[in-house]
DNA sequence: TCTGGGGTCCTAGGACCC
DNA sequence: TCTGGGGTCCTAGGACCC
């Protein structure tokens, strides 16, 4: 390499950035076992709610083969032979906990990204001169974090967010790396070992669907897909994983996120223990989201121009009747007001209950998206056999009861409707359409 | 009998406008 | 009335994440 070359790649590097992922080992069991030290080697699971299946899985639990997401119950068998303890979530516990960690994490750097209750993003290239090496500023974060909170963290180190999972993914997995790992550090060689050995599933963002294609193409490991053309990647998978590959090779193409944006949409929702099979429970339910979502919606200094409520079967029950349905409440004018919210949604479920099905989960979302009164309208019933327009119609009839003079976006999308059937008025500072029902056309 | 609760981004395709 | 390109806005739905 010319020396020319040489400078500008040192150049380069000097202003590259290097992400450290900060994840916490087995989070909700680690911080069940904070607080309750006989735990630790216990095989232990932390259920979600209604105690339903394992969301959280202890080192030993996971070794048995159970998988995230599995149903207490079918475990049943494996956990008397074992000696599995379950715990129920306290998710204010985790919250708490969670916070901690990052109080910890700042006194490394600012420049941090939270990403999820668990795991945090850091910008290291800044710091790394007062440390030895990335392995000795990885290894104080890890001591830090555990002497403060009493939490285990492992630590990945790479030049891209992606590099950065993969790292933490290598450290989670493989003794040797003592919970810390730099692929960015590494000789090209052992990383490409280590991609190889790593299946391609595991990389952050190809999840099963995009794994089974890749697989199908014989894109096996990571270091397969590190040989895959980004732009063929593209064409197939879309921009998303054409960044994933760019990521993989060393090209950052997610930044740190510092501030968290404001929350496009907030959902409150719960499934039932059991099976609910009157309105005025279901109402009860909703009502408890409302709160809960508008709180949400306070916290963030927000409001809402629409509310969506809605009430679904137990999926996992197909012989019982099914039954889907949401519907879309727009709000007069944009509020936070917990009891305009709740009118609006038991007005809304008032819509939409039918007698008769057993139902399972009940919840509602609030639509932020500028703050603009929206509608989604997404009423599942019977479209197949009626037809979209006809569906339509009903919806926009169901609204217009309530409100008489309903707010419609893009009531004419999807139909047969011509523009001059439609008579639609818009204008650049409003862009909603405004019409009555006894306006609209027959839908042919 | 018992199966979580949140979120995000992207794309395809229709309606509409000029 | 027909044809059409270029562009925007919108929704539904798919895929992903923890």
């Amino acid at each position: 390499m010319l020396a020319a070359e040489m400078a500008s790649e040192m150049k380069l590097n000097s202003t590259n950035p290097l992400f450290a992922l900060v994840d916490v080992n087995n989070f909700y069991v680690s911080c069940e076992r904070v607080f309750q030290p006989k735990l630790e080697e216990v095989p232990m699971v932390v259920l979600s709610n209604n105690d339903g299946c394992a969301v959280a899985r202890s080192a030993e639990v996971k070794a048995l083969g159970v998988k995230m997401g599995t149903p207490w119950f079918q475990m049943q068998e494996l956990a008397k032979k074992h000696g599995i303890q379950a715990y129920s979530s306290n998710y204010t516990l985790y919250g708490d906990m969670s916070s901690r960690v990052v109080q910890v994490l700042k006194t490394f750097t600012p420049n941090l990204e939270v990403y999820s209750i668990d795991e945090s993003f850091l910008q290291i290239e800044t710091v790394l001169k007062q440390y030895q090496d990335t392995i000795e500023l990885g290894q104080q974060i890890k001591g830090q974090v555990k002497d403060t909170t009493g939490l285990p963290v492992c630590v990945g180190i790479g030049a891209s967010k992606t590099l950065a999972k993969l790292a933490n993914h290598l450290a989670k997995k493989h003794k040797q790396f003592a919970g810390v790992c730099d692929v960015n550090a590494m000789a090209k060689e052992e990383l490409y070992q280590w991609m190889s050995e790593t299946e391609v599933g595991d990389v952050w963002g190809v999840g099963r669907q995009i794994a089974r294609k890749l697989k199908a193409q014989d894109i096996q490991s990571v270091f397969d897909l590190l040989q895959a053309s980004p732009q063929a990647m593209r064409q197939q998978f879309g921009v998303v994983m054409e960044r994933l590959c760019y990521e993989l090779h060393g090209t950052s193409c997610l930044q740190l996120e510092e501030v968290a944006p404001a929350k496009q949409q907030i959902i409150a929702s719960r499934s039932f223990g059991k099976p609910v099979l009157n309105q005025a429970e279901l109402a009860q339910s909703v009502a408890t989201h409302v709160a809960r979502a508008a709180e949400k919606l306070r916290g963030q200094n927000s409001t809402t121009g629409a509310l969506t409520v809605f009430i679904q079967t137990n999926p996992f029950k197909p012989n019982e009747p099914q039954h889907h349905q949401s519907i879309t409440m727009p709000l007069a004018e944009s509020t936070d007001n917990t009891l305009t919210l709740t009118n609006a949604a038991l007005a809304g479920l008032k819509k939409i209950y039918q007698p008769n099905f057993r139902y399972k989960k009940a919840g509602v979302i609030l639509n932020l998206i500028g703050d603009k009164p929206m509608m989604q309208q997404s009423l599942f019933e019977d479209v197949e056999s009626k037809g979209r327009s006809a569906h339509l119609m009903k919806a926009v009839d169901q609204i217009n009861t309530r409100f008489g003079n309903a707010v419609i976006r893009s009531a004419a999308a999807g139909t047969n409707a011509t523009k001059q059937e439609w008579q639609m008025r818009s204008s650049n500072k409003s862009p909603n359409y405004t019409t009555r029902w006894d306006e609209l056309p027959v839908a042919r």
